[in-house]
DNA sequence: CCTGCCTATGTTAGTGACTAACTTTTGTTA
DNA sequence: TAACAAAAGTTAGTCACTAACATAGGCAGG
């Protein structure tokens, strides 16, 4: 093939995207099935026609299969996109839920089904609150970008402090299985930070 | 049974204890010298003069060696003893500063060396946040108690930011070696979730 | 087209955490 | 002292994950 235009990736890349692809896909389908802790690497392999090694070039661990987290970019960019005069944790709480909003719109689904099968699994579980980390560094990073003088511990403090909202929020939904909206239990949980005592006081949420 | 003083415990149960103890001593020991991940379970329990099989009957997993996280019935107690009128952020503020404070006083460099082993080992950093869960749990029955009006989520998400901003009080004070004054730290966490936005305005902790 | 390189995948043989089943030892109790 | 039960040992596994080496097919340059 002479291609005149050499495409953004061969066939091999693409080859092996397909191959990565089908690995999760066959992987999220025995969790669902089977559960997570019955389900072996060697399984997944051989129900995606690899073998485990392939499995293990892929994903660097069984629990990494689960977690695609491609989210991590979009909400630096949302948060690079605040308005200037917005206050940290103002601006946390809409670029979060702006970026949860989109995933809500298109995938609500399978964000619950993977979410609770995230949260159900304690090896899985374990690892979310490693991510969040990973997280809380760039949305610092992010942070810090935008507020100099602010302290190291304040921008962590906040971020956190987010990320558990979130968390929370996230938890809340899934034990509700689905059927409370997610978006709102977001807002009330900013909410809740920022006038820390609400006994009564649910209220405005943009 | 009629037995007219059942000792509190027994010769066994002492026994028991104590091998706990030196498996405890030798493994943190162990990864101190050559690191969590070169430390085999089984040099472990040879170091403790058992087999490997005796470890696991003591502890679920290799990194259960390293939390005692005795703590959460004390933090439920410190709770509980807060005054009423207290609001929630603040009754959890003291609580966790009391706590941290004894702990502060008695075992400064244990803490120290022990939650810097933590947070610098993945496999044991993951598991941490896992024990935040637990604590949550405990804390936000604790809290329920003392506001049963207040909804769910909001105590949920009180007691998730409450426990982050503990967390990054202690990575910044591992992170200084200890330089740093921990409860200070701490204090400023907990003001910084009051205020949520304080480009300069650091100020009294109580 | 063919040749050599390069990369994704396969094969094999490990290590190490953890479990199950069964046995041995040793406080405890009658 | 005999019988019991709890703690520890022994053995033989399973499974996640790794290292070393082998192969096959995409992708150059000629």
């Amino acid at each position: 093939m002479t291609a005149s235009e050499p495409p953004p990736i061969g066939l091999r890349a693409r080859k092996k995207a397909q191959t990565r692809r089908t690995i999760q896909e066959q992987a999220l389908q025995l969790f669902l099935a089977k559960g997570y802790e019955n389900t072996t690497v060697e399984e997944i392999a051989a129900a995606a026609g690899v073998s485990h090694m392939t499995f293990f070039r892929h994903f660097p661990t069984k629990e990494a299969v689960v977690e695609t987290d491609d989210y991590d970019p979009m909400i630096f960019q949302l948060i690079a996109q605040r308005p200037e005069e917005e206050d940290t944790l103002t601006a946390l709480h809409h670029a979060l839920a702006q970026g949860l909003k989109t995933v809500y719109a298109t995938d609500k689904d399978a964000l619950l089904i993977r979410t609770r099968l995230v949260l159900k699994t304690p090896a899985l579980r374990a690892r979310v609150w490693e991510n969040q980390h990973a997280t809380e560094e760039i949305l610092t990073q992010a942070l810090t970008a935008r507020r100099p003088a602010q302290s190291e511990l304040a921008t962590r403090v906040l971020t956190a402090a987010a990320l558990a909202a979130l968390t929370t929020a996230l938890t809340i939904w899934v034990d509700s299985e689905g059927t409370e909206d997610l978006p709102s239990l977001v807002d009330s949980a900013f909410i809740t930070l920022q006038e820390h005592s609400p006994p009564t006081k649910a209220a405005r949420a943009e």
